[in-house]
Order: C-alpha cells, then sequence, then structure tokens
DNA sequence: AATGATTTGTGAATAAATACACGAATTACG
DNA sequence: CGTAATTCGTGTATTTATTCACAAATCATT
C-alpha cells in the first residue's frame, strides 16, 4: 500500500493544511497560489506538480473525503447498526474539525455542500435498493422520500457544525442514529 | 540569507526534532538511525547525507545552540545591562525548552554539560580580557573567579530546569542579572 | 484607459531525497 | 556458543522538489 513516495505524501499534506488554513481565513477567490506555496513552505512549482489549480486541489481535497465518507459506509454496510455508522462519521468529522467546519459554514460556499448532498442522496439510494432488491429506477415516492431524508442529514451536519459542535459525536450518534433507524 | 534550500532545512529539521524526542524517552545508546529515520518521517539515506552518525547528530545540534546563545552574548555586548543578557538567554532557553531540559536534566547525560560550561568559561574569560585590557593570561586569582562564576552559572541554568522552569524568564533575569553585576 | 505591480503558468537545469540492494557489523536470544 | 534477526553504512539509479527565468495574464491604482 505504502508505494507513494513519501515526498508526494509530505508535499501534498503540506499543501492542503496550507490551503484549508487559508480557506478559514479568506474567500477562495481572494488565495493566490503564491500565498498557498508560502504557507506551506513548499516551491510554488510543486503546487504545479500536483494540482492544475486551486480549483482542482478544492476538488481534489473534497473528493478524498467524500471517499474515505464512503470506506465508512462499507465499514458500517456490515452491521446494520445505524447508531455506530453516524458515530463513525461524526468522529471523522471531529478529527477534520478543520476542514468541514470551514467547508460547510458561511466561508466554506457551497460547493461543498451540494457535493455532500449527492454524496448523501447516493448512499441513500443504494442502501434502498439493497433493501429494495429492485434494481430499477425509484419510484416518485421513494424518490421524495430519499430527498427528504437527504436534506434532513446534510441539515443536521451543517447545525451540528455552525453550532460549533455543541454535543458529542456519540450523542449525535444516539439521536441521528434513531432517526435514521425509525425512516429507513 | 535564506539561500539554504528548503528541503535541506526540513529535513534536518525534521531529524533533529525526532532525535530530541527521542532523547527524551531513552538513553543515546539504545536510540537507533532507523528509529530516528522513521521518527523524522524522512529515508535512512537522508539521514547519512548530512551526519556521519547519531553523536555528529548530537554534535551539530549542540553546537546549532552554543551558536545562538554566542550570538545572544553579542547583542547584549553592546549594552552592558546583565539582567537584559540574562533575559534573551532564559528566554531562549524556554523557546527550545525541550532540547535544553532534555540534555541539562538526568536524560541526557553529561555530554552537553560540559560543552556548555566550557562556553560559558570562554564567555567569562571574553568579559574580563575587555574590562582587563591585557591580551595576557589570566592571573590564578583570576581563573579561580572565572571557575567559580562558570559553575554557579551552569548550576543555576541546570536548578532552573531540574525545577521545571519554577519562574519566569523575567524573574531569573533580574536575580541572576543582579549577582552577575555585583561579580564582574 | 494607462501603467506598474503582482500573479500565473511553464520550461529547463540542478539539487536533494528516495527506494532498493548488498555485505558487514552488531545485537538478541535460545 | 551459534544462529537468526536487526541495524548499519554505502553504491546506484530514479523520482521528486527546487531554483531561476520569462512572457502572458490579472489586478490595483490612478
Amino acid at each position: 500500500m505504502s508505494k507513494v513516495d513519501r515526498r508526494i505524501i509530505k508535499s501534498q499534506e503540506a499543501i492542503k493544511k496550507a490551503f484549508i488554513e487559508l480557506m478559514t481565513e479568506k474567500n477562495i477567490d481572494q488565495i493566490t497560489i503564491q500565498e498557498i506555496s508560502d504557507r506551506a513552505n513548499v516551491s510554488r512549482r510543486t503546487i504545479y506538480l500536483h494540482y492544475m489549480d486551486k480549483f482542482d486541489l478544492l476538488d481534489k481535497l473534497i473528493e478524498e473525503h467524500i471517499y474515505k465518507l464512503r470506506e465508512l459506509c462499507e465499514v458500517a454496510a456490515n452491521n446494520t447498526d445505524y447508531i455506530d455508522a453516524v458515530l463513525l462519521w461524526f468522529e471523522y468529522f471531529e478529527s477534520h474539525y478543520l476542514f468541514f467546519s470551514t467547508m460547510l459554514t458561511s466561508k466554506g460556499g457551497p460547493i461543498f455542500r451540494s457535493r455532500f448532498l449527492e454524496f448523501v442522496l447516493q448512499e441513500l439510494k443504494n442502501e434502498e435498493n439493497i433493501t429494495e432488491g429492485s434494481s430499477q429506477g425509484l419510484s416518485d415516492g421513494e424518490e421524495v422520500r430519499i430527498q427528504f431524508l437527504g436534506a434532513a442529514i446534510v441539515g443536521v451536519v451543517e447545525w451540528w457544525f455552525n453550532q460549533e459542535k455543541p454535543c458529542p459525536p456519540h450523542y449525535m450518534a444516539q439521536r441521528v442514529g434513531a432517526l435514521l433507524e425509525k425512516n429507513l
């Protein structure tokens, strides 16, 4: 697994860290590649070695986290306990608080929010197909329910970050998990 | 000034940091190059690129700090206020607490202590030659006084670290500075 | 709109770090 | 004591990061 050159890891880590920090301080439009390279203590050239531009960097960052969340879903798919699944999610949120907080509160803009919603809807439809068994399209009624639940999940996560983590992950897991159990 | 390749800086910083950390955990003899490279997240080869072995690494680390302390002495040599000079020292100690604490308490062994004393004696003799004016050897009486003061200074610094910083730098500056004023 | 400063994206040469392999030296341990 | 495992020190080829330079694009300020 660890076949990736450690220089690549270190450079990208530094770049992403610097970028997230800058995102908390200003809008993405007024962040310059120069600034990122300065903050990351990396040559400007190095950034272009890995990313097309700052939007590509943001994309990669987002996809990376979405990928990790999807992995957590697969882990939790074995045991059908929603509470545990939600717990994994919020623990992951907590361990990458700076990123998610930045991306889901006012500063981050709507880029991540819509991507996150899209992902949640995918997972919900996935779940639906498993229990339903039919691989054909969803009925209107099901679609409405999916949209309803997706908005609910994203909304409650947004609330959690907007309130600056008002309650711990295990509490959220308990409450949100119970709601999911009832609705799925 | 900043003509040194930033990769060198970063590698050496990582190596030195890892090494100091390991020094706090175990004796230098049972620290392996492998461990250092692992902790520093650097190739083992890279360490040999900069240092002969772990003792060379320790030497360079020590000399680096001695050099910085000498610089502080030169800065303070302009204004003859010993209190300010001592303040600069203890502020430097504080900002590199892990290193000095490790090297001056039981863990570090006597390597740094003797080097530190040697340096302090040099500075004292230097000071003496300036006020004395004569560039010839010191009399026995002067030599005794130098040794007396050197031991006192090193001793009080050791005490400060052994007690885990029982009082702030400005307090130490006040007290030790006053004692130096009286004796120099 | 003009212009002066900054940022950008890229090419090219160079330097540094890395992976990998190897025999020798050292250490751990039965 | 013997031997298995680890660490060491080094050679070498390769990959990555860096510096530097430069023209184009963007931005800021007038």
